[in-house]
RNA sequence: GGGGUCUUAGCUCAGCUGGGAGAGCACCUGCCUUACAAGCAGGGGGUCACAGGUUCGAGCCCUGUAGGCCCCACCA
């Protein structure tokens, strides 16, 4: 099969056999298994009706690769993945859906609408699943759940009624942020604050029983005044301590209404008069209960004026605004309008503006689990990473408010609550009460209100592995290790996921929370739907491979930074995956019709050999470092260039002169193929959780006997595979390779010429080390044959010379040498050296430096100095000559 | 108003606990060398935003300044 391998890797049709095939392997699957130990990730839940965007893309990417790095640890390894039912983003889906079909979602009524929206679920429902597979995700997708299943909405009755009876959730009448747009209560992380322009209206409030007597307030929004019920000042301001307790003349309602004092107030600011709507202000909300005040709504649920505007009743808000502006200014009662720029709270969703308001809601109390939250981060028994989101994550929840968690919609969980008929009695309880506790009617009716949709997502680590039940897969997989998400959803999701986990479970949810950008444009703008900039990730999927996708989403990005995307760096992560399939398809050429054995002792290998197993067991070494670190980009990196760079760029074609006499000398290429061979697959598994689909590939046509990479042991460090001194003379013969190139371009020395290269070295010893290399270097120097000896004895006077520190290489090029050039070339080396041991000498001759540096730093610096001068020395030879 | 973050090669970005500045792309010069032109070899290009400080030594630590981005916030 491997001699038809394609000249350049095509994902296509690969990608999908390898998925389908590791699902049938059932590789994905995790189960309780006591013999290991468990590595659990729990999947951000995409939106049930989602589109897959470059978001999921770089956070599912990031999840399997630290699965798949710690399946092939040994650990049992679950992804637990699933879906979200995301209450108002579906049931707005499918209200604009049923619309275009003619249907009023209020005509057909509850039931007949969750019929359609759970149509809706099932047919869209899986969409974004077969887009998560095609990222190569190895999630668990046997153990797929979704919030609205019935074991997450029994746990998530299970915590309400927990909360309730412990008097952590309760009913009241707050104030609460209402979307005018979708009819709805949100809560306060929802509101997007953004800065309007817009104006500051001054208003006079005539004092009664004063003729003449005012009090100028200022207001960013005068319709609310239809709603005031006192107008406040701070009790230490001199100028109104007068009025305070007087009643004010409230313009456009004949109402009257007190001056009151509350510290609330700032003297400094406007005129030091504050209008008090106690229905439509959240500080007027506190300062009107402090004080007794009425609660006066002025606004129906779409934000137009109610009865209680009086003639303004049934008017849009803002066209409320214009007519209360005008009337005031036809009273004289308006006395300036003042340009002001403003924040004001619109729905993150819809973005309309939203309007505070009195309701009856379900609150969750939020003091003492926010309390228990804080305090899991500080114990370290919770970590972000980076840890700058640590601050964040504490400001929020030191700040945090009562969470209302009431929606007025239908799709989501229906609140577990059920009001008596008869008497108005609230039972929480799982089911339909039959009785009535109070009055023994037998009559009721459930709350209509649903779950803000994070309420379930905030129990996903451990209502997805079975809770409340106490299953064995809560005992064995819970507490997760890592959580994967971005920052954008720590408020909404991670804080509520810990409290509620803390506090159902008493343990944190997970022990790292690794935290990731956002995926911007190649400008830098956001990627979205309105400005059109988006890229679908399946788009690239279809063009370069998923290897390519996530090798780019990967690539040069540290936690937390936002990332641009652009086609330029998938196109290299794309020639990266060629550029590996290429060098396997070398390796297997040179396998074909062989058996490869490994070689009786590695010690023997020559010193290119255990070069490359040295070098590849510390990349292996380095690699793992970064993987538990979470240091994703840096990992990828070292693999990609040890594959490209050390493997294909030197050790392959060093490795060519001993192939291509295998016919001659079957043990050295034996020699050479096993090694090829046990690096390149070493390194492929390093690379597997990055670019799972060609690593798997080729890894099976090179072991033909494996069945797959996925459950390959992750490589470890080996020190007996440890040899800096076979590292130290490739290092050094490519010091003169690179030496020899570049004279060689210097001095325009035709590619097809090739010269004798006589190496002269040090000692003895040092010439015999590299004698026997020097074969397998004589291609890349393009040397016709390489001596090696220990005197220049016999080698042309004029021969051009690479000086390194245990050998120097003399290439008689004859007519090619210019004299001056050179002369000139020698001098510039020389100049380089001269400026070195002056570097060093200037260190070692700082007594500061001996002093304190650490005795490693210092010994170096010596070991340095020693070596340029040696090369000095070399170079002024040469230059007499 | 508070907080975070960024400023490194023409572009996009890495740079782990402070110890001689890196990658990809782009650019220039040679090469279709029997794995790969999605490639090979060579090359140019950076007072690491600025100013101080700590240190034997700072891209990295501290302070300040300038500019960009982001988040939080009930100043009517």
């Amino acid at each position: 099969m491997s001699k038809e391998l394609a000249k350049t890797y095509d994902p296509k049709g690969i990608e999908d056999r390898l998925y389908q095939k590791w699902m049938d392997g059932g590789y994905f699957h995790a189960k309780v298994n006591p013999d290991k130990k468990p590595f659990t990730i729990v999947m951000p839940p995409p939106n049930v009706t989602g589109q897959l965007h470059m978001g999921h893309a770089l956070d599912n990417t990031m999840q399997d690769i630290l699965i798949r790095f710690k399946r092939m640890q040994g650990y049992e390894a679950l992804w637990q993945p699933g879906t979200d039912h995301a209450a108002i983003a579906t049931e707005v889906k499918v209200i604009d859906k049923l619309r275009e079909e003619g249907i009023d979602k209020d005509a057909i009524g509850r039931e007949e609408f969750l019929k359609h929206a759970w149509a809706w679920k099932e047919e869209y429902g899986g969409k974004i699943i077969n887009q998560l597979k095609k990222l190569g995700s190895s999630a668990d997708w046997e153990r797929e759940r979704f919030t609205m299943d019935e074991g997450c909405s029994e746990a998530v009755n299970e915590v309400f009624i927990r909360l309730y009876e412990k008097g952590w959730i309760y009913k009241g009448s707050r104030i609460i942020n209402w979307c005018p747009l979708c009819q709805t209560s949100i809560s306060d992380a929802e509101v997007e604050h953004e800065d309007q322009d817009g104006f500051f209206w001054h208003i006079n409030y005539p004092v009664v029983g004063e003729e003449g007597q005012y009090v100028e307030i200022a207001t960013t929004r005068p319709e609310t005044l239809l709603g005031d019920t006192a107008v406040a000042v701070n009790p230490d301001d001199e100028r109104y301590t007068h009025l305070v307790g007087k009643m004010l003349e409230l313009p456009l309602t004949g109402r009257q209404i007190p001056v009151i004092a509350d510290a609330y107030v700032d003297k400094e600011f406007g005129t030091g008069c504050v209008k008090i709507t106690p229905s439509h202000d959240p500080n007027d909300f506190e300062v009107g209960r402090r004080h007794g005040l009425p609660e006066i709504n002025i606004l129906n649920d779409d934000a137009t004026i109610n009865e209680q505007g009086g003639k303004y009743a049934g008017m849009d808000r803002y066209e409320a605004r214009k007519a209360v502006v005008e009337d005031l200014k036809e009273l004289g009662l308006l006395v300036k309008v003042v340009p002001h720029s403003h924040s004001v709270g619109t729905h993150d969703r819809c973005h309309t503006t939203v309007e505070p308001m009195i309701k009856p809601q379900w609150f969750v109390r939020m003091d003492e689990m926010a309390k228990a939250a804080i305090q899991a981060l500080q114990d370290g028994s919770l970590t972000f990473v980076p840890s700058r989101f640590d601050k964040i994550y504490l400001h929020w929840l030191e700040n945090i408010r009562d969470w209302c968690i009431s929606r007025q919609l239908w799709w989501g969980h229906r609140i577990p609550a059920y009001y008596c008929d008869k008497c108005g009695e609230t039972v929480v309880a799982r089911k339909m009460p039959k009785i009535c506790p109070k009055c023994s009617h037998t009559g009721f009716r459930q709350d209509e209100d649903t779950l803000d949709t994070w309420f379930s997502s905030a129990l996903w680590p451990f209502s997805t592995l079975g809770w409340p039940a106490k299953t064995p897969e809560m005992e064995y997989f819970f507490p997760t290790d890592v959580l994967v998400t971005g920052y954008d959803i720590i408020f909404f999701w991670v804080i509520r996921m810990v409290f509620s986990s803390l506090e159902q479970t008493g343990k944190t949810p997970f022990h790292h929370v690794l935290i990731h950008g956002l995926v911007r444009d190649a400008k830098g703008r956001k990627m979205s739907k309105s400005l059109g900039n988006g890229i679908d990730p399946l788009e690239v999927v279809d063009q370069y491979g998923a290897d390519a996708l996530r090798m780019t989403l990967i690539t040069g990005n540290a936690p937390g930074n936002d990332m641009r995307f652009s086609w330029d760096r998938v196109e290299a992560s794309r020639n990266f995956a060629n550029k590996i399939w290429n060098a396997s398809r070398f390796v297997l050429m040179n396998l074909e019709g062989k058996t490869v054995r490994e070689p009786k002792s590695l010690e023997n290998l020559c010193a290119e050999d255990r070069w490359i197993l040295s070098r590849i067991n510390n990349v292996v070494r380095e690699v793992t470092e970064n993987m538990e670190k979470y240091e994703l980009g840096i990992a990828v990196s070292k693999v990609y260039d040890f594959l490209w760079e050390e493997l294909c760029d030197w050790y392959i074609e060093m490795a060519k002169v001993r192939l291509w006499k295998a016919a001659e000398e079957p043990e050295k290429a034996n020699e050479a193929l096993w090694t090829v061979r046990f690096a390149l697959t070493t390194a492929l598994k390093l690379l597997h959780p990055f670019m799972p689909f060609v690593t798997e590939e080729i890894y099976c046509t090179l072991l033909p006997d494996e069945e797959t990479i996925m459950t390959a042991p992750w490589p470890v460090y080996d020190e007996a595979l440890n040899w800096p001194e076979a590292e130290e003379t490739v290092f050094v013969f490519q010091e003169i390779v690179r030496g020899i190139r570049n004279l060689r371009v210097q001095m325009n020395v035709p590619a097809s010429r090739r010269t004798h290269v006589f190496l002269v070295a040090k000692d003895a010893q040092t010439a015999a080390c590299f004698k026997a290399a020097a074969g397998s270097f004589v291609n890349l120097a393009s040397a016709s044959q390489i001596a090696v000896g220990t005197d220049k004895e016999g080698i042309a006077s004029d021969a051009v010379t690479v000086v390194t520190s245990a050998v120097t290489a003399y290439l008689p090029l004859e007519d090619l040498v210019d004299r001056e050039k050179e002369l000139a070339r020698l001098g510039k080396e020389k100049e380089r050296l001269l400026k070195e041991i002056a570097r060093c000498q200037g260190m070692l001759d700082n007594p500061n430096f001996v002093g304190k540096a650490p005795e490693a730093k210092v010994a170096a610096e010596k070991e340095k100095l020693e070596k340029y001068r040696n090369m000095l020395t070399k170079v002024e030879q040469q230059l007499q000559q």
